[in-house]
RNA sequence: GGAGAGGUGGCCGAGUGGUUAAAGGCAGCAGACUGUAAAUCUGCCCGCGCAAGCGUACGCUGGUUCGAAUCCAGCCCUCUCCA
């Protein structure tokens, strides 16, 4: 399909586009005028990851193409927790947590997105603004009538926790519906006419169109991204040390960095259009290599993301760190560094206190696997002292893992 | 309210008196091979300890027993069917 529009261009071009409701009225619409889109957010943690990131670069393609982006915070829904794939009931935050993990991920979507007051500037809202204030009996007789339970029973959401055997509360049985409320909240309040989201949420975004169009007789628009998963299968995201969170406190530059420098040969073309502003024509140039050469195309990669998140100067510094530890077998300033007092330390403690161990006992299995070393001369002895005076001694852990002892 | 089933390590799931720190799978970590890739093979995978060992752990609290994840009692929670 070709679009006449820039948005649904972009969008299309650069892989965003898994379903769509009435593409070509949409792109009817956006070629004629500004559209004001959403996409709902969570806020049970103080940072997003990289699961979020095809979402956020969504937002900052509708504003690349001259449209308006919304960020909705669920201050509102996260007080409920979103049933989809999660097994349990999640444990309830306090709005004073949810308030403080949206103003840290605020700082994020300020990377990506200009916010203001202009035509084409992002606002970010937040659902508890009018799920709060919501009255119960008003809410049931204004929305109640236009969902039926066999409709909501059908909903992989639901369905999945049902046919396990597990509990539903109906507090969470009421998270599709406050969802839905949401589009239209937007519609009236900033005449939001589209919602992007990931495609677990093409359920939730047509209940709210629906909604809108039995309420108010407007017209919406969703569309939805391909689930992205790394070329072996899972769900991106999980790296070493734990998930690849945005916010630099959760996790640093140079991880970051080596999260995207680690990315799959199979996955390179596709992440950097969607992680990346490069043109189409360049990446086509770096992905037409291959063997070794693609690991050019990954540097390519780490550098461009890195640089948006966390600034070009972080970025250039993660890739000389890395040039320098991976390909000189030196070491760089971005290192996750352990000051050591006392003049000396053991090999183990060094590992626990640089992460790369969770317990003494693992840090000996893996000084018995043969996989730690201590500038790069192999320790087999669990009980070694290192001396650290003026020069910093590097401690690696496999081939990936490097730390710096400084005194 | 009644009847039945069930709650095991990050997840799934075996285990119905000692040989069980608890099979197997997934996820994860490391080694080999490579290109900081993938695939494959191998090892590891509760904590403390050099070790012998100790401490914790099978929903909670008690009990029976030399010995309990396993038996008994009470409680909490979940599911299914019935009302």
């Amino acid at each position: 399909m070709s679009f006449r529009s820039s948005l649904l261009r972009l969008l299309d071009e650069r892989g965003y586009i898994h379903q769509a409701t009435d593409a070509e009225a949409l792109d009817a619409l956006s070629s004629r005028e500004v559209v004001t889109g959403y996409i709902g957010f969570d806020a049970t943690a103080p940072s997003l990851h990289v699961g979020s990131l095809v979402q956020i670069m969504m937002l900052r393609r509708m504003q690349q193409s001259g449209h308006r982006p919304i960020v909705l915070m669920g201050g509102g829904t996260t007080k409920i927790g979103d049933p989809s794939g999660k097994d349990d009931s999640r444990q309830l935050l306090t709005h004073e947590t949810i308030q403080a993990n949206i103003a840290s991920i605020r700082k994020v979507f300020e990377r990506f997105l200009t916010f203001g007051d202009g035509p084409t500037d992002a606002i970010m809202a937040d659902n508890a603004e009018w799920l709060d204030e919501l009255a119960y009996i008003d809410l049931l007789r204004t929305v109640g009538p236009h969902f039926t339970v066999n409709r909501m029973l059908t909903f992989d959401s639901v369905k999945l926790r049902l046919d396990r055997e597990q509990p539903l509360t109906f507090l969470e049985f009421n998270y599709m519906i406050l969802q839905a409320y949401d589009f239209r909240e937007l519609y009236l309040r900033h005449n939001c006419r589209l919602q992007l989201g990931g495609s677990d949420q093409w359920g939730n975004i047509v209940n709210g169109m629906e909604l809108t169009r039995r309420m108010d007789g407007a017209e919406l628009y969703g569309v939805t991204t391909p689930l992205i998963t790394t070329a072996d299968g899972a769900k991106m995201g999980k790296t070493a040390s734990g998930a690849v969170w945005l916010n630099a406190e959760q996790l640093p530059a140079y991880d970051y960095w080596q999260f995207w420098r680690n990315t799959a040969d199979a996955d390179v073309a596709k992440f950097l259009k969607l992680f990346t502003d490069l043109p189409l024509e360049q990446i086509a140039e770096l992905t037409e290599l291959e063997g070794q050469a693609i690991n050019e195309a990954k540097i390519v990669l780490a550098n461009e993301a890195t640089a948006m998140l966390h600034g070009r100067h972080a970025a250039e510094a993660a890739a000389e760190t890395a040039r320098r530890t991976f390909e000189e077998g030196a070491t760089g300033g971005e290192l996750p560094t352990l000051q050591v007092t006392e003049g000396s330390i053991s090999i183990v403690q060094a590992l626990t206190g640089l992460g790369f161990a969770a317990s003494n006992g693992e840090a000996k299995r893996k000084i018995s696997e043969g996989a730690v070393r201590a500038d790069d001369v192999v320790i087999s002895d669990p009980s070694l002292e290192l001396h650290v005076g003026n020069n910093s001694v590097k401690i690696s852990l496999g081939k990936k893992k490097h730390g710096l002892l400084i005194s």
